[in-house]
DNA sequence: GACAATTTAATTGTATACAATACTATTGAA
DNA sequence: TTCAATAGTATTGTATACAATTAAATTGTC
């Protein structure tokens, strides 16, 4: 007869980093609206002015995203003239995602953009550092608690 | 002639706050996948089992989420039996959603549930607050900057 | 070299998100 | 009281997300 501690939506940090997602996905939506790019759009080309060109499954890798998610906003992107998606003449399965020639010209334009941005939140680097480690910590959690869960899976299919 | 500094995915903290974000959507939707529901759906039924009824208006207020987005949320919640949409009689444009019995009964289950994941992340209740204070710093920020956005807006409306 | 297993993208189906619009009920001002 | 303004919800259209499936190409093994 153990009471069960009521849970109480302010108190969850789930619910803190949701809210903060969905606010910064407004924040640079709202600073990207002269490129017209979306916010995943936006990390999709952060990745590749990196490291151009990228398989769709690269790219995925480094925004864990899969294809279902990339496929349709790598066309969107290709309309609008930011890459082009060109299958692989080594291997036919792949498409490789290259940068367009605007993309490159407009590269400075919207790290510039997005540097006057971040300045606004008032941060320091060492509060951002801070923050962007405790994040870390609680994402390898994340993934440990889920690898767990995949490998009981496992076992119990396999009986 | 100022050189631009490029724009690192890695060190963006609204990259870490996304993925962190998605990763625990997944985590609680495998959590929940015993009751059959979604992440939003369970932060939806957190802020009913603190205070029901609410009209969607209060809900999309506590959960920061639009009509748009709670309409079709909420008729699955209903034809799945955790909530009913009642037209109020004092006001007939608002819909006021009730908990059912059911809901109610599995309350406990839920929050059994969920507080035996949040142990899974091997944080002291220090450091999630920690945390959390940060965010809420981070969020108010972002507030901060829309509204200055929109007042621009509306400056340059009015020209 | 044939062919089963694997890899890689694309597709399909379901569920958010949210801007913009529409529609109905209520309120407020002349 | 009338009726314009406002408030509350629903709808529409676009864009993610992701699980599950499909389809095509490649690889490994004999």
């Amino acid at each position: 007869m153990t009471e069960i501690p009521p849970v109480l939506l302010d108190e969850q940090l789930c619910f803190s980093i949701y809210s903060a997602s969905k606010k910064f996905n407004h924040f640079y939506q709202s600073a990207l609206a002269p490129f017209g790019l979306t916010y995943p759009q936006y990390i999709a080309l952060l990745a590749l002015w990196e490291d151009a060109p990228l398989t769709v499954h690269q790219l995925g890798d480094r925004l864990e995203l899969d294809s279902g998610t990339l496929t349709p906003l790598l066309k969107r992107l290709e309309k609008q003239g930011w890459v082009t998606r060109v299958r692989s003449r080594t291997d036919e399965r792949q498409v490789l995602i290259h940068l367009t020639a605007m993309a490159t010209t407009k590269r400075d334009e919207v790290y510039q953009r997005i540097g006057q941005c971040q300045s606004l939140l008032g941060m320091s680097d060492q509060e951002i550092q801070t923050l962007m480690t405790d994040l870390i910590t609680v994402k390898s959690q994340l993934d440990h608690v889920s690898e767990q869960r995949a490998i009981e899976k496992k076992v119990n299919a396999q009986n």
